[in-house]
RNA sequence: GCGCCAGUAGCUCAGUUGGAUAGAGCGGCAGCCUUCUAAGCUGUUGGUCGGGGGUUCGAGUCCCUCCUGGCGCGCCA
């Protein structure tokens, strides 16, 4: 049965799947067995506590969103003639000097409708009811784009809307409660956790965070692959440390073995442990410690970064509960299995495999099942246990089992979806300090941890430069700049931004619960930077809608770091405080909402947002 | 050889899914502290968007083809 774990936000306990302590109980293949039941499930209902369903954006007397304009501008468009599939594209242009809102429709509609761009514009304009949408009128520019304006007092009408909302400003219900599995990280219990799972726990905790944001309903897993010859590896490491630390120098440290400084340490713990064991002879033993050891490090490591996990699954339990010989058994009666050379292989070239894949060794090879067919039986339990969507957080390393897995529930045939599971694969990090390369070598040992990272440059810092940047992209992570506390560094210059915002009201001596917006003429807020900061803030529920459906982190880092630029830009030229009674009040609500949107925005990427520095 | 990803300013990277004069930060240069935090702000410098074709009103973005780099391509996980 699980265990169950506090979770350290307070939101109710997190299950487990994997016994505490003694659940490791070797098997003579090389597997290990759990207690693992059949209730992973169990406590899903409660994953989405601190989650909720929002009714995000709420356009009730503010600006329109892009949204309604659109509809309006398609509107308008089918009133002249515009074809069934027509689809208005509504940006926010670059430039300020381009209006609130501009559309290309003109241009699109041009050739169906036999007009000139400039002359479809003129119609349009003619066609579009722009006081439904919050516009005060509109212009034709350059080859026959649209620019909508729309003055300061219907733009800032967003405002009090976002003080309303607060907290839950920026959430929206398009997940409608649906159950989606986020797994990332999954280390073997081999050696503490790497820079690059550093970028997935952030990665990956981030992406989970935008899909409840999204009202999804979010579970974090942890697939921990405890299985085959890396622990075997693992238990042979520590042994012959021990040994070698217990004076005999003649036991083979194994060829593949960890040369990991951990390695000595875990083997020390095991001597002091288990006096009875001097010779470090019982190896069963050892793995066990040796496991234990590496999850408590992982643990802390994770605790460290503020990352919590609903579940831990175990490779190990697939074969205790039977899910591994059942898959197996599945996948021979679907007939896309055959034997060659004394091996059962599965058929995945079917599914776009570039070679078809092992699932069970021959005889001579041990006889025992590759680590794709616990793999794919793990998905089966994703699937099963109600996770239509499951998204898949890894190294660029592993995109070679994306096929095969896939290929591996295909030939089930049991109705998952082709694109089931969903992949998020995120290249490698390099580390640079003092203008050189750290080498990351697990087996070597001399590589940068997670913690060494946090510890040199705090969990904020961390967390933000890995998901600054696209996934797709490698990351190089510069210690050096991170562990700045200066301009240079943007996770200082976003928190900056949201401290300023606070101390305003600090300073002011005035309780933001009592801003409110009501009653404030807001029209006010006429000055560029003040403009420019009320649509940030007003488009902040559509990046996020756009962040999560792309499951792209990194936008959210972007908007924030940007955001943040306006704020400052308008606290240095605008002041608030001490101005005209008018002009304070209406400034006081953008002071509130760009630090409350702000805050959230730090929030989805796990970051805190502190009110002085 | 095959597959996936990337190539944008001196450096690190964005670029709203095909839109207007390609944007930030750092670096360089020049300025701003009796006023809500100078951990900040302002100005300036800097580009054959890897090369070449194509698609169309319009391409950093889509297609083809080369070049370069990273990661994979096992009866390892």
């Amino acid at each position: 049965m699980p265990d169950e774990i506090p979770n350290p936000k307070g939101e109710g306990v997190a299950t487990r799947i994997i016994s505490g302590g003694a659940g490791l109980v070797f098997k003579g293949s090389g597997f290990y067995l759990t207690d693992y039941g059949r209730n992973a499930h169990r406590t899903q209902g409660d994953a989405k506590a601190a989650g909720g369903e929002g009714k995000g954006g709420d356009a009730k007397g503010g600006e329109a969103k892009s949204g309604d304009s659109k509809d309006e501008i398609n509107r308008a468009a089918r009133t002249l003639g515009a074809p069934d599939g027509f689809n208005a594209v509504v940006t926010r242009p670059s430039d300020p000097a381009f209006g609130e809102w501009a559309t290309n429709a003109a241009m699109v509609l041009a050739r169906p409708l036999g007009r000139k761009p400039r002359e479809a514009a003129e119609a349009l304009i003619a066609a579009i009811d722009f006081a439904a949408i919050g516009a005060s009128g509109a212009e034709i520019a350059g080859p026959g784009f649209i620019n909508v304006r729309v003055d300061a007092g219907a733009l800032a009408r967003v405002l009090p809307s976002i003080v309303a909302q607060g907290e839950r400003y920026g959430r929206h219900d398009s997940g409608a409660d649906r159950p989606v599995v986020v797994e990332f990280v999954s280390a073997n219990p081999t050696g503490p956790l790497h820079v690059g799972h550093g970028r997935q726990a952030a990665l990956g905790d981030a992406i989970s965070t935008l899909l409840e944001w999204s009202g999804w309903r979010t579970s974090r897993e942890f697939y921990y692959n405890d299985g085959g010859g890396q622990i075997a590896n693992l238990a042979l490491s520590v042994q012959a440390r021990a040994k070698e630390q217990g004076g005999d120098d003649a036991f083979p440290f194994p060829v593949n073995g960890y040369h990991g400084e951990y390695i000595r340490e875990i083997a020390a713990t095991y001597r002091a442990q288990h006096p009875h064991d001097a010779a470090a002879d019982d190896l069963d033993a050892i793995r066990r410690h040796a496991v234990a050891a590496l999850r408590a490090e992982q643990d802390l490591d994770l605790r460290a970064f503020g990352v919590t996990f609903d579940t831990y699954y175990l490779e190990s339990s697939l074969y205790g509960d039977g899910r591994v010989a059942r898959t197996v058994d599945a996948l021979r009666a679907s007939g896309h299995t055959y034997e060659k050379d004394g091996a059962l292989w599965l058929r995945t070239t079917t599914w776009g495999d570039d070679q078809d894949r092992v699932m069970k060794r021959s005889a001579e090879k041990g006889g025992e099942y590759t680590y794709f067919v616990p793999d794919v039986a793990y998905h089966v339990t994703k699937w099963e246990r109600g996770f239509g969507r499951a998204i898949n957080v890894q190294g660029s390393d592993h995109h070679s089992t994306v096929t095969r897995v896939r290929a591996g529930l295909q030939a089930l045939g049991i109705g998952i979806p082709e694109g089931y599971p969903e992949y998020v694969l995120h290249q490698m990090v390099t580390v640079m300090r003092g203008g050189e390369e750290v080498k990351i070598s697990k087996r070597a040992g001399s590589y940068v941890t997670v913690r060494d990272l946090i510890e040199e440059v705090g969990r904020d810092a961390v967390r933000y430069f890995f998901v600054m940047r696209k996934g797709d992209s490698q990351l190089v992570f510069d210690v050096d700049l991170a562990r700045k506390q200066s301009d240079e560094n943007p996770v200082y210059y976003i928190q900056m931004a949201h401290a300023r915002l606070c101390g305003i009201f600090r300073v002011g001596d005035v309780d933001p619960a009592t801003v409110t917006g009501d009653g404030v003429d807001l029209g006010v807020l006429v000055e560029p930077a003040e403009r420019e900061l009320v649509k940030a803030l007003a488009d902040f529920p559509a990046m996020l809608a756009g962040a999560a459906a792309a499951l792209e982190p990194h936008r959210v880092a972007t908007w924030l770091h940007d955001t943040a630029g306006l704020v400052h830009g308008w606290y240095h030229k605008h002041h608030v405080l001490g101005e005209p009674e008018p002009i304070l009040r209406a400034r006081l609500v953008l002071a509130r909402a760009a630090r409350t949107t702000l805050a959230n925005g730090l929030a989805v990427l796990g970051l805190s947002a502190p009110e002085r520095m």
